[in-house]
DNA sequence: GATGAATGAGACTTCATTCAT
DNA sequence: GATGAATGAAGTCTCATTCAT
């Protein structure tokens, strides 16, 4: 999508499905939506999506490998990219976090959580690799959040184990994406977001620059 | 169930039902279970489920409020019934949720999580009665964190906010119980529940009695 | 079909389904006949006969054995019970196989020859079990034919093996429907049945009680 | 094929695409092979096939024509070219048929019997053509086997009517394909090339020099 | 209170075919 | 002469649901 020119026809399409099919599969779960859906709001033909995915497991696997590097590109590594301290770093991913939630209420009057974490626990037991896959999402996220826990550690000179906070960052965040979702109300992630500020010792770094709340 | 007597033989097949569906939807999500497996399962003919449950739909409210009062009755209820300090309370609670993790993964090679998340999840849109239902649930839960974390502040003189800790323990056991079923390791719900007393200002209680880390 | 009060409503529906598609396979191949047609054809839903059949290869496999077994004991047997002598049994078996030949292509327009042979030569390949299946059917035709040689020898005193005599027969047999098929001429029945009798030393015994070749 | 430099470039793909179809269609059967199967074992694009060929069926008519003309070619009329008396031309005919089943047998652990019988019967009432060609392909055939009938009655002094004998040679060859196919074995074509000598009264000529039955 | 039998709608998937390049 | 991309129609199979007994 950002690189216009260098897919072929092909390659677009294919995104283009895939990238439909999450949207699908984020606000209405994996077995809610249909094939025939899909390839609606995709503007493409049933028969076309089966010319990229094998069924209709294999657009299940390619959504979930789009949305486990796709976010953590966006949201980690640009917060780790723009800011050097570690409770800047923390604060820019909540806000990220919570100002794609306000937005997605704001425009569908809804609000969807984690891309990743409900597919997940849909298909774990069904397509094991599935949950592995998005495991390995999650253990990336506890690296970036480790990282965090450790450099704010040197500063303050806590001598918690980073690992451990991070580790607790990382549910946190599956927490505050999961009851964001279920209370529909994108103010749990700055509530989450101050808990995990709290956690690495920087109760008063702000989140948002004003009290834009919503 | 435990009042066996008490129920007619029509209150126990339904129950049974809902048991069975239960079950399946938190292994397999809602819409992977076809109502001919439910009655399978639960060895009725099909068309007893839909003498006691309406539809599909139905039989999804009667679940989600089946796994919203009882876990909490035997969960939460029960650590408060029995124990007093509320650092004990809040490490029954995970002592437990740990326990039942642990023999499921021993018994079925697999791991669950928050029999309620999932399948809210993946109904939010389709059916926001049991989004809510499950809303609710987790308001009930916020409040028995929050006692606890009230009772503690009031031992350890902190000033922090009872309501703003009580909802981070929520999300944190929220955060716990999904990166339990992605990771497949009980294990996570005790780093969770360390950070959960650490977080009330008790970080040297214990969970297990002993190192049982199955 | 034979026994009417003795099947159960779901045993008459299961084999009635079974003949409606053993007739469109026998016309039309296994793979030009769509489950659909079938459904429609015996009048029934399609879900109809998923309920009965796990699919469409068990369709297969059930038509198979109902034209195995079905026509050995209305040509072969009835055949063997009407008649003593080896050159009046073969004569009988051949009339038989003729006059049904004849009125296909009377009341059809065409003529289909054996109702076993296409399917399993079609499905050879696909489906192991239908060959052998049908090869265990035709092993018990050659048996028949095989009787009739032994006492045919036994009264003309031919030396001849009756083993093979039975196979030559039973090849001629495959060979007389086929070429009937493909010429459409029932006709080439009669030639075939004219050749086994002479095969078994009887050359004179007439097929048809007059001239009535169709 | 026999004429390499002839062909232009187009006619050899053309060629090539028959050669492929017709020898899925004989393992598989017409309706149970795609046009993209054909392609890719062609190894050419499907646009291809279509470039050479109206539509599915009209592969089918190539088909039938490109083994009505060559296996009569290389079997019938070779074994005349070959040899001189009827017994001689009858034992290559059966012996090149054994020899082809065998090998067949032998690499690909499978038997196909006639590559024209399955066909016809299978499009016989969906492609009338198709039929006619390989009705008008066994004429053929049948007056091969009369013309050896013919020569060996002139031999044997038979006063049959080589004409009938002719036609049960040809039926008997067919149910030699069959169950050769059927009973999955290549001896049934020996039973019945021993069978066809003796009909026309040669029975002890042998098919093969020794004896080879595999 | 319970069940075997049936069904319409819709799921996933594949087919033969065409078009633009 | 050949191909990657696309499609409408049709295929197999399953679903939630109902009815007669």
């Amino acid at each position: 999508m950002n690189r216009p020119a260098l897919l072929t026809k092909g390659e677009r399409t294919r995104a283009h499905i895939v990238a439909c099919a999450s949207s699908l599969f984020w606000r209405r779960s994996f077995h809610a939506v249909s094939v025939d859906q899909i390839a609606e709001v995709a503007g493409v033909n049933k028969a076309t999506v089966y010319r990229y995915f094998a069924d209709k497991r294999d657009l299940a696997h390619a959504v979930i490998r789009h949305n486990g590097v796709t976010p953590i590109e966006m949201i980690f590594a640009a917060s780790f990219a723009q800011y050097e301290k570690p409770e800047e770093r923390l604060a820019a991913i909540y806000r990220t976090a919570f100002l794609t939630h306000s937005e997605m209420h704001a425009s569908n009057g809804d609000l969807f959580g984690c891309p990743i974490v409900g597919l997940s626990l849909e298909l774990g037991q069904e397509m094991p690799e599935v949950r592995e896959e998005s495991a390995r999402t999650f253990d990336e996220v506890e690296r970036y959040f480790t990282q965090i826990a450790k450099d704010a550690a040197h500063i303050t000179g806590s001598d918690a184990d980073p690992a451990i906070t991070g580790r607790t960052l990382t549910q946190l965040m599956h927490g505050a994406n999961a009851s964001s979702r279920l209370a529909v109300e994108a103010d749990r992630m700055l509530d989450a977001g101050r808990a995990a500020l709290a956690l690495i010792g920087f109760p008063e770094t702000p989140i948002l620059v004003e009290d834009q709340t919503t």
